[in-house]
Parts: C-alpha cells; sequence; structure tokens
DNA sequence: CTTACAGTTATACTTTCGTATAACAAGGAA
DNA sequence: TTCCTTGTTATACGAAAGTATAACTGTAAG
C-alpha cells in the first residue's frame, strides 16, 4: 500500500507551497501527513530524495493533465492543438500553487541532478507532444512541414504557453485570468501563421463567466 | 559604505544560486562574503531581511539591462522592440544562474508578503515598458493601438520572452540558444501580425557564432 | 502457535541554524 | 584628550534540523 507514499508527497507539496523549500522540514512534512517523522527513511531513504520525488510527482500531474485534454475532443488537428493549449492556461493546471511549486523546484535543476533529470524528461515530452500537435495541422493546411520548422514552432509555442501559464498563476492582479485562452489562441495563430480564428473558433466556453483558479 | 552590503548580498545570490534556499544560511553568505555572520544583522536585521533584498537586487540587474537595451541604437519603434525582446533572451540577461535565482525567489512570491511586493512592482514594470514600445509601432503602421491592444499584445509578448528566457536559461540542451533571438523576433512578428522581417532585420549579429552563456 | 516481516512510533544524538550579546577597533566631534 | 558612533568580530545559547536506533504493532506464512 502505497497511500502513505503518496500522502507523504501530497503533505510535501503542500509544505513546499506554503513555507518554501526551508519550510519543507521533515517534522512539519510528517506532521502534515499525520506519521512521525521516522516514516520518511522507511519510505524514501532521506528527506531529499522525498522532496525530489514530490517535483517528479507535481511534474506528472501537470503532464498528464494536458495529455489527457488534448486527446479528448474531436481529432481535428486544430481543435487537439486548441484544447491542449487551453488547457494548459485554466484551471487546474493553471494554479498559483502549482506554479509556486514549479518554480521552486526549477530553481533546483541547474545544480542538482536529481532535479535535472525529472525537468529534462518532461520538457522533451512536453516539446515531442507539441510538435506531434503541431504537424499534421501544418500538413492540412498544405504548408511546409518539416522536422525544424515543426521544432521551431513548438519552441515558440511551449515559451508562449509557460510563460502565460506562469503570468496566470502568479496572478499579480492587473488583468484577467479569464482572459489567457484567448490571448493564447490568438497569440498561437500569429506565431504559427495560421488564418484567423483557425485555433481560436475552437473555445468552449465563450462568455466571460467562471474564472476558476484554485489556490 | 555600502560596499559590504552589496557584496553580502553577492554573495547571497551566489549561494541561492548554487545551493538553494536551504543553502543559502547566514553562516554560509557571511562566509562567502568574507566576515562573519554578526554583520547581517548589522547591514539587514535578519537573515530573512536580507535574502528577499537580494531578489530586489537581481530584479535591478535584470530590467536595468533590459531597459538600456531599448534606449541605445536607433530610435525607430520597431528597432527598439527589436532590441528590448533580443536583449531578454540573450546574455547576460539570459544566464542559467540568474534564471535559476529567479526560479527560486518566485516560488516565495505567493505566500511571502515582501516578495509579492517586489515582484509586482517589477511586472508591472515590464508590462508597461513593453506597452510603450507596442503602441508607436503600431501607430507608424496604421494600425488600431487602443489602450486594450496594447495591453493584451504586452501581456503575450511578455509571456513569449519569459518563457524563453526560461527555455534558454534552463539549458535542457535540446537545441541551440543562437537561435533564440530569431525565434523570438519571428514569433513576436507573429504576436504582433507584423509584416514578415519588420523585426528580424534588426537582428545584430545575423551570423551563427557566439553562443555566450553565463553559466 | 509461533515466526517473521512490513509499517510505524518514540526517542535520542549530533549538527547546524538564526540571532543575541559583549567586546574591540577606528575615526570624527566635542 | 575624551567621547560617541559605526563597523566588525567572537562567542554563546536555544531552537530546530536530519537521521539513526530500538521497540511496538499488526498480519500473513509456516
Amino acid at each position: 500500500m502505497d497511500a502513505r507514499r503518496r500522502s507523504l508527497l501530497e503533505a510535501t507539496l503542500d509544505c513546499v507551497a506554503e513555507y518554501g523549500m526551508n519550510g519543507a522540514s521533515a517534522r512539519r512534512v510528517a506532521e502534515r501527513a499525520d506519521v512521525t517523522a521516522g516514516l520518511i527513511r522507511h519510505y524514501f531513504g532521506s528527506k531529499d530524495a522525498m522532496v525530489s520525488a514530490a517535483y517528479g510527482y507535481l511534474i506528472g500531474q501537470l503532464t498528464s493533465e494536458a495529455d489527457e485534454a488534448a486527446e479528448q475532443g474531436g481529432a481535428a488537428p486544430e481543435q487537439r492543438l486548441a484544447r491542449f493549449i487551453v488547457a494548459n492556461v485554466t484551471a487546474p493546471n493553471l494554479s498559483p500553487r502549482k506554479v509556486a511549486l514549479w518554480a521552486t523546484f526549477i530553481g533546483r535543476v541547474r545544480t542538482e541532478p536529481d532535479y535535472a533529470d525529472i525537468h529534462r524528461e518532461s520538457y522533451r515530452e512536453f516539446l515531442v507532444l507539441l510538435e506531434t500537435l503541431i504537424h499534421p495541422l501544418l500538413l492540412v493546411l498544405k504548408r511546409p512541414a518539416d522536422p525544424v520548422t515543426c521544432q521551431h514552432y513548438a519552441i515558440a509555442l511551449n515559451a508562449l504557453i509557460d510563460g502565460l501559464w506562469l503570468e496566470g498563476g502568479l496572478g499579480h492582479g492587473l488583468y484577467d485570468t479569464a482572459l489567457l485562452p484567448r490571448i493564447a489562441l490568438s497569440a498561437a495563430e500569429g506565431i504559427l501563421a495560421l488564418p484567423a480564428n483557425t485555433l481560436m473558433q475552437h473555445i468552449d466556453a465563450p462568455s466571460m463567466s467562471s474564472q476558476h483558479v484554485t489556490r
């Protein structure tokens, strides 16, 4: 039974999100998970191992949710891409908590190999997924779709998505995050040089309601 | 004389970049700055105050460098915008160290008011700067340039810049960061619906050399 | 019934943390 | 000269850190 393991991971994420890496001490995490600190050793070997495992756990949540968004719904290339983009700038993926967690962990990628491995793999996965969404779309539109072109588009789109996700999640309150899907799709159409509304027409609810950002 | 103060801030950034927030202990920072830990109290009151001051110090470096890039050179709107964008995806602003530092601090923005203040202010400044670069460009091209339009463009451009800066600084090694200026300008032209090469023509060295990413 | 093992707690140990305090050096003001 | 302020070190203290160890469950196997 690894329900305990998962509950320790969630407790770790809770502590990191709320108190930062400093505040995610073994005792505090254990208390949050309603166990004693000794269990950390039992399940993860060390506290550091638990924290990096929590990073992997978080990334898994993020990517699987985006994956699923692209899968469901119609199979038209432009619709799949639109769903994927929107899913990344909408709850539950767009959440201040998740953005804060991601940032905290990303800060350790450069100097700690465990984090670097997790990051590199998930980034590669994201880029590949984007390319496989872009490629058929270019083909349908009878545009050049060589790998290099697809990669460049994927890099730019990934940057746009990351950036908007960050902006939205940080929620500096300078604008309404309900605008993000439209801004994202419109910018993506520009980056890919698509006819206007190619992506935009697939927005779920063109209304101005419901800005469900989990805090 | 606040040379001491600055050297403590730099030492703090060094420690945070290398060991993360956990590793930036009062003793370690003091040792790096060749002083004893007591001085931290003298200059900043507490260790936490020193660390958040270091965040402000870092943000100051980043924004002032981008500011200056936009100032220098010709005054044509498209040239100013191009320079600004390129400066943000090129060394010295594009550096793995700075990205890692930024991420580490950003992770604390949501829950710690000191960080939130610094962040909000710098973000607003960045958005305003982008809008003042976009507005005259739209006017020159006889395009609609109302505030809302400018703001939406600024949000998308800021996301693109942030995202590419992040991708480049994280340096996952999946592509050459020398490509970033071209990718950035091309994507920006798309987002703003500019005629091709409006921005791209202002790239400094169209060669394929020199990828000076400070590590 | 006993054995053995995984899950879990309680506790104790060492290190490191942040910071308070007292003292010392240097320099300008009185 | 004396005095006060500022910059700085040395040191000490309590709290909290990570983790090792031993003991106490329960449950499934023999």
